[in-house]
DNA sequence: GTGGGCATGTAAGGTGTTACATGATTCT
DNA sequence: AGAATCATGTAACACCTTACATGCCCAC
């Protein structure tokens, strides 16, 4: 079997943000927790049904016109259910990074093959860096006037140190391959 | 349908190498490769059976004392094979990490509860630093030497950048989440 | 003699993605 | 009128891990 999923927690932990539908739930990880995580509508929908099955959400049914909307609300049940997760310890996933693979195997390629590679994931992080970075400065505003985001701040400023880093390795890297790759 | 795998590729590259068992394969993964790339038992041998169905890589079977040692060597197909994929743009896959998610879904719990798990990541994060510094200083000479290892050492040198980075990270986090949480 | 490493493999089962199906509403 | 967005959902399928099954060999 394999490991438990986390998918579960990931929509309750939305849920406790606000109550919302299944679309929405979706754009929200999509514009916030989409760096470190992001779930299709294939598990977000049935996810949600056994939610509420489970009743640790409610769901109200809106009427948009005559088309439906969803809206899933966290119970107690599901605060409770949240929390006893946030503080269970931290399984690790093993992460797997294509481009470090290739890169271990790019004796069989040539230097300016391989180094392209490096180029096009600086290029990659560049992007990333400037959406974040507007976030960061965006949460450290709220953060400062009292707000509490502190715990979004921090996830972004992972994202952003991380991908600053991946720039500097990124340099460094291509330096060491110019040097001593044939 | 989901992503394309890329366990084939990981497997033919470890053959690039040197010829191997499958059991090599494990022990080689789990030792070089573990933090951007590894492999379960129920793929390797199954894959590698696929390889040399395929003629990508060919299967000498060694006998040690009256049990059998399956080698597979790496042909010139396979060899093609391995370098049209390092050819080929890289694909990202979405990164999980739970750690992220529960800090982000943390004002639930109280700062002394999230400031928990980030202060064991740190730990976890030393640990491997000290593992990969010691790895690293030796491809560092070796490459020095004028051995061809420039690429195993630049994935080692992912490997500590990123968990020094980390561990700051972890030291900013705990201090803004001190200062500004409830 | 027994525990651990060597060595190969399979079965079962959960996880998660892609692609599809469907249709209303709103913007250009 | 047509495109984009809103909105919900399912089916098929690949992927991968865990757990198990099996048995030899060697050192203590």
């Amino acid at each position: 079997m394999s490991k438990k999923s986390k998918t579960q927690y990931a929509n309750i932990g939305a849920l406790s943000l606000r109550p919302m539908s299944g679309y929405e739930m979706k754009k929200m990880m999509a514009g916030s927790t989409n760096h470190f995580w992001s779930e299709s509508n294939g598990q977000i929908y049935p996810t949600l049904a056994k939610l509420a099955k489970d009743k640790l959400a409610k769901l109200k049914t809106e009427m948009v016109g005559t088309k439906e909307r969803k809206v899933y609300q966290i119970t107690s049940a599901g605060r409770k259910k949240l929390k006893d997760w946030l503080l269970e310890a931290v399984e690790h996933y093993p992460a797997r990074n294509e481009l470090l693979l290739k890169l271990f195997y790019s004796q069989n390629i040539s230097k300016s093959q391989s180094i392209k590679h490096i180029k096009q994931h600086a290029e990659d992080c560049k992007k990333m860096l400037e959406l974040y970075s507007d976030i960061e400065k965006r949460l450290i505003e709220k953060v400062k006037n009292g707000e509490r985001s502190v715990y979004f701040l921090v996830t972004v400023l992972a994202g952003t140190k991380l991908v600053r880093t991946e720039i500097d390795w990124c340099k460094d890297s291509i330096k060491l391959i110019n040097q001593y790759a044939k």
